[in-house]
RNA sequence: GGUGGGUUGGCCGAGAGGCGAGGCAACGGACUGCAAAUCCGUGUACACGGGUUCAAAUCCCGUACCCACCUCCA
């Protein structure tokens, strides 16, 4: 079966065809490394992991690029906010974020450059665009390079947006632009209030690349100047890959084939920003939920849905989940089976977790109701595997040492609770069982008979 | 002003012309000494008003409300 994808410039799904047969080359743009990251920010890499590894399971070579812009603007005004060099706040806040997508079990892309990496890259691309008649330096000596908008007859394709009926971009100084929807290329350094560290040597002076041609430099690096999907947030359409695209193609570069847009995560209505304040960072949510809830949560909805982001709905998540834990748990199964000809046909269409997840509960069900749950079980692992669920995966941390030592020491002790309570039962006796089971349950254990015998977990 | 998206049962969340995705909660039943877990059953949902059709939550027209992007943003 053919995998199906929404592309958002055609705004219809649409085959994958890939450039070359077999190979699948995907470029997701990153984050901007200035604050801690939020469920928003996770939600873009989940999504793209999945699609990654889905790309896997239908059997291409992946090459998967997603960068990390490590120089902007409010990098600056919050490294200066905070009195320290701006690297430092990059690099702490690059930490941070590898953090969290580790604790989501986010595979690592096959490169993950940065923008500071890549200067020369850029440099040579706007030099092009520069002889190509797309791009010019300003006339007011700031030492900015602009994409010429009007040069570029397609420009706004991608969002189809007339150029008349834009607002004009306010990233820099309109007197140095031909057309005030014109975009910086290069910022010329401002030696008043910008360090020079946060400067580069250029044809033009010193300064520091513009936000978009990172992304065209390193997918042409990376990917080479024609490439199969480019993803990111649905914010990023406009300006960011309308400007990615026009220098791209301007440059002569045929670029990405499929455009891929994640939705929102939003609270309470509104998107995540840190005027929300910190409460949904995602240290601050995997105080109370386990890195693997978290990404059910995000994995169980369509990635082009908003989804309103709320604890309740995030418990509720949990509890389902555990579902499927504990079925696993009592299947014994620890090998993947086939994965079921009906999740593969919804995540062949556009991604469709929902369904995909669907089919989860369907399986376990079923694995419930049948005398030998072990052919049930692998399906279901199989499934989780893709969606990166895995329980037993390495990544969420597994039990170390000490966890086996204290469930070793806990079992003991629960164990004589029990044998008293089995001998209570057995003489009839139930007040004094069931004042055995409740003490065992009011130090947070839980306790369930099974046809195996009774069996504890912690509640 | 331009562009795109949304409004589904108590809640979360799919679907996209015709059998009520799935989950959570609730209720009834089976099982249990009682529970738990599990299984079975129970819902007459698709913003509003028109229309097309044998058939519409799904298509068309209109209305209302919400959101995003057009400035940095996943």
């Amino acid at each position: 079966m053919t995998f199906r994808l929404y592309d958002t410039a055609t705004r219809e799904v649409r085959d994958f065809v890939p450039l070359e047969e077999g190979k699948a080359g995907l470029y997701v743009c990153g984050l901007t490394v200035q604050s801690e990251p939020h469920v928003g920010h996770v939600r873009s890499a989940v999504n793209f992991d999945v699609l990654q590894r889905w790309l896997r399971v239908k059997g291409f070579d992946v090459t998967f690029i997603r960068n990390v812009t490590d120089i902007d603007d409010k990098i600056l005004s919050k490294a200066e906010a905070q009195g320290r060099p701006w690297y430092n706040l990059a690099y702490d806040m690059k930490r941070e974020l590898d953090r969290a997508y580790a604790a989501l079990n986010v595979a690592p892309p096959t490169y993950e450059p940065l923008a500071t990496g890549h200067i020369p890259e850029m440099v040579e691309l706007i030099e092009q665009l520069i002889v190509r008649g797309h791009a010019y330096a300003a006339e007011d000596g700031s030492g900015d390079v602009y994409f010429d908008v009007r040069s570029w007859p397609s420009y706004g394709e991608l969002t189809r947006q007339g150029i008349d009926d834009m607002e004009a971009a306010g990233d820099a100084d309109p007197r140095g632009k031909r057309d005030p929807r014109d975009f910086a290329l290069w910022k010329g350094w401002k030696k008043a209030t910008e360090p020079e560290t946060a400067s580069w040597p250029s044809p033009w002076g010193r300064g520091r690349p513009g936000w978009h041609i990172e992304c065209s430099a390193m997918a042409g690096k990376y990917l080479g100047p024609a490439f199969d999907i480019h993803g990111g947030g649905v914010d990023l359409r406009f300006p960011h890959h309308e400007n990615e695209q026009a220098q791209s193609r301007a440059a002569g570069h045929p670029f990405a084939s499929y455009w891929m847009h994640n939705a929102w995560i939003t609270t309470a209505g509104e998107k995540m920003s840190k005027s929300l304040g910190n409460s949904l960072t995602i240290p601050a949510v995997l105080e109370k939920y386990r890195g693997i809830e978290l990404r059910y949560y995000v994995v169980a909805a369509h990635y082009r849905s908003h989804v309103e982001f709320s604890f309740e709905a995030l418990d509720e998540a949990a509890v389902g989940f555990r579902r499927i834990e504990s079925f696993l748990d009592r299947a014994g199964v620890t090998e993947a089976g086939e994965l079921p000809a009906a999740f593969v046909a919804a995540m062949d269409d556009d991604l469709g977790t929902p369904a995909a997840v669907a089919v989860l509960y369907d399986t376990v069900r079923e694995g419930n109701k049948a005398a030998d749950p072990a052919p049930y079980a692998g399906q279901v692992l199989a499934m989780l595997d893709v969606l990166g669920l895995h329980p037993a995966d390495p990544a969420w941390g597994g039990s170390g040492g000490d966890d086996q030592q204290l469930t070793d020491a806990v079992d003991a002790l629960v164990a004589g609770l029990l044998d008293q309570r089995a001998a209570a039962r057995a003489a009839k006796d139930f007040a004094t069982a069931d004042a055995i089971r409740d003490q065992i349950k009011s130090a947070g254990i839980e306790v369930e008979d099974t046809p195996d015998g009774p069996k504890w977990s912690l509640a």
